[in-house]
DNA sequence: AGAGATTTGTAGTGTTCGCTACAAATGTGG
DNA sequence: CCACATTTGTAGCGAACACTACAAATCTCT
């Protein structure tokens, strides 16, 4: 038996170009003929690869994951929990005011508060985000292990604090802040940091 | 000439009920059926009234800025630029976990990015947002000019800050984030106000 | 080459969307 | 009580939505 036609667009790409699409307009905001379009394919081969189009998110999602992970990890990597931090801030800002994307956070702009059929969405989003906070703070309880931190200290407080921020930052992002505010949020907020990381 | 029949539902109240959805589901997941059936009313009342959905998005746009307006006033009448930040902060810690209101902030929740044609509402949205920010940078102002606040300290940038830290409390709220923890992210952003303040 | 499997483009499907035509109802001013 | 002005409820408008039926096309395997 035959293995069937072959795909005919690439899938990866397909799916970059879908998360600028939800990005730029949210979950709701975009439709399939945006999508179609922007992913040069047509409905029927959409479907049949993502199933709808919250599989599309999805599916979207886990693909930006992937590369955010790649990013976390640098950040994380950092030797000291002031440097993750600053990382983490600096490389927001940047990323949050890249060109090459929509500004601010696809977990952030995709859809905070979504209608009747579509809660799910919201959900979706919130689980990603929690997944870096829980990064940051799993680097942090290291670094308090390692004396890198002080004595009261504490990981869950400092990564929710970093986590918060961020977001704020995406909020200011996608109504037209450019990168030096984001910066100047970014390093006012590395000085709670430091004051809180000192304790 | 007589001057018709009288309205037989009270505009502010509906209003209220018209925010609340919009809150919950974002403007574009909100539908006019639901709006209709959250005010009471059907849907050639709510055109005469309002004009269309976008309409009475800002006429509940309206309403909301006038409570927050005065809620803002009751902050920025603190008599240090301390008690400004801690008031702003920790106010909207509680606000956004108000279990009278959806979790959040509309200027949030409504939409950070919307579909073609809908183009205007974050625009509205972050005007308001913006609002917020202003008032506390010209408190800011005035606190430098009495000397409540560094030499070095700016305005411009402490008000963002503070800004940019209640969006992100919006977005944790929105994903379930509780009283305490909001609360715990303001004690923490108050620090790098200290911080800052005094430069 | 032929059979089977999957994708592709065309052209829709039913549903829900924001919004409105219309006539009955209800008020005011003369 | 009679024009006049406005609101109300019913019922439904055209458009856009997410999604799909179907047949032609293109691959693999024998």
């Amino acid at each position: 038996m035959g293995m069937g036609r072959p795909r005919a667009f690439d899938a990866d790409a397909a799916l970059d170009r879908a998360m600028d699409v939800f990005w730029r307009h949210g979950y709701e905001g975009t439709t399939i003929a945006q999508l179609t379009e922007a992913m040069s394919i047509n409905p029927p081969s959409l479907y049949a690869a993502f199933g709808s189009k919250e599989g599309l998110l999805k599916a979207a999602l886990d693909r930006y994951s992937e590369k955010r992970d790649a990013w976390m990890e640098k950040v994380v990597g950092a030797s000291t929990a002031r440097e993750v931090a600053e990382g983490f801030l600096m490389e927001h800002a940047d990323a949050q005011t890249d060109p090459a994307n929509p500004p601010g956070c696809l977990l952030v702009q995709g859809g905070l508060a979504c209608g009747t059929g579509s809660e799910n969405v919201p959900f979706e989003l919130a689980a990603r985000r929690t997944r870096t906070e829980d990064q940051l703070r799993e680097r942090f309880v290291r670094a308090k292990a390692e004396r890198d931190l002080g004595e009261n200290a504490d990981p869950v407080t400092l990564a929710r604090y970093l986590s918060a921020v961020t977001s704020g930052m995406c909020v200011m992002a996608s109504s037209g802040a450019d990168r030096n505010t984001l910066r100047e949020i970014a390093a006012v907020s590395l000085k709670a940091f430091d004051e809180q990381a000192k304790a």
